[in-house]
DNA sequence: CAGAAAATGATATATTATAACATTTCATCA
DNA sequence: TGATGAAATGTTATAATATATCATTTTCTG
């Protein structure tokens, strides 16, 4: 069985670091300027392995002494989803730090409902199989929404 | 290339009052109330080919000279979600008849974002991709919610 | 019919999201 | 380098979506 979920142990620090610094990149070949404000969004959505509402981001915005308002929060969410460095979880109305920001995909949400925790997947099973389906009845894909709520691995054997 | 939006010319009145028996039956078999109330949300829903909101139900039973408040509608909504009679629409925060509530389904959405028509599509390609990516990772399904977004085919072509 | 359970009514409020306009920041180039 | 225009953020208000709680009514069951 291939580890989705983050193991015990893994360091997180490094991966929040790291999508730092691959979201630099693509701001820059983009040309969009990944502000304090954009970054310290970002930041706050990759130190947690749950899907972080709006108005979560706007009270640890101000617990970090920031006076902030729901449209800046809103504002940083779009810009960072727009860029792909983010996904929305419809189904959670909350956001989650992208893996790939940087090659196309469809993505797929695994979220558990006893722990929260939330892992993106790249299936192309998944994704060729809803492409097939949409070719077959004629529709052209804008956007996929793909979330599979239930029990991780480490919720249903503990 | 198959149908799946409704055709024109197709009789939509005969569709509602077969989802109506059918919602019937269903509820017979589970021993709950197919209220008026429930009648009537159900009816509403089903004489749309778009999803609709809670609150746009809240106006359209105003409308018909019921006084009602938006627990009502969420109540009725609820008891239709749980039966199968009804699914949401996540990333719509709206509500859409289900075709086939008899029996247990993985489904997919078609949602045009032109026309704002919703289909339902029960997709084995679909179903099976996503349960093969859950059991490779360990992963025990609970419910899923795949929406797909674009241009059906007529607004494709028109 | 009495009593319990289910459904709905009513009121209030929580949660999620955006519109509109003011101010500040920043890149550009004259 | 500082004027200027575009982008970003601040500020205020409000819209849209959803639920908690308790009261009342309806329905089922014995």
């Amino acid at each position: 069985m291939s580890d989705l979920f983050p193991k015990k142990g893994h360091d997180h620090d490094r991966c929040v670091h790291s999508a730092l610094a691959q979201a630099e990149k693509v701001c820059d070949s983009e040309n969009a300027r990944f502000t304090d404000m954009r970054r310290k969004v970002f930041t706050l959505i990759w130190q947690s392995h749950k899907a972080v509402t709006a108005y979560e981001l706007l009270d640890a915005l101000t617990a970090e002494g920031q006076r902030v308002q729901p449209p800046t929060v809103y504002r940083a969410l779009e810009f960072l989803t727009e860029l792909g460095l983010v996904h929305r979880i419809e189904s959670l109305n909350a956001y989650f730090g992208c893996d790939r920001p940087d090659c196309e995909h469809l993505g797929q949400y695994f979220i558990c409902t006893d722990c929260g925790r939330v892992a993106e997947a790249v299936n192309e099973d998944m994704s060729n199989a809803v492409r097939k389906a949409a070719r077959s009845v004629g529709f052209t894909i804008q956007a996929t929404t793909v979330e599979i709520k239930g029990l991780c691995h480490d919720c249903a054997t503990h």
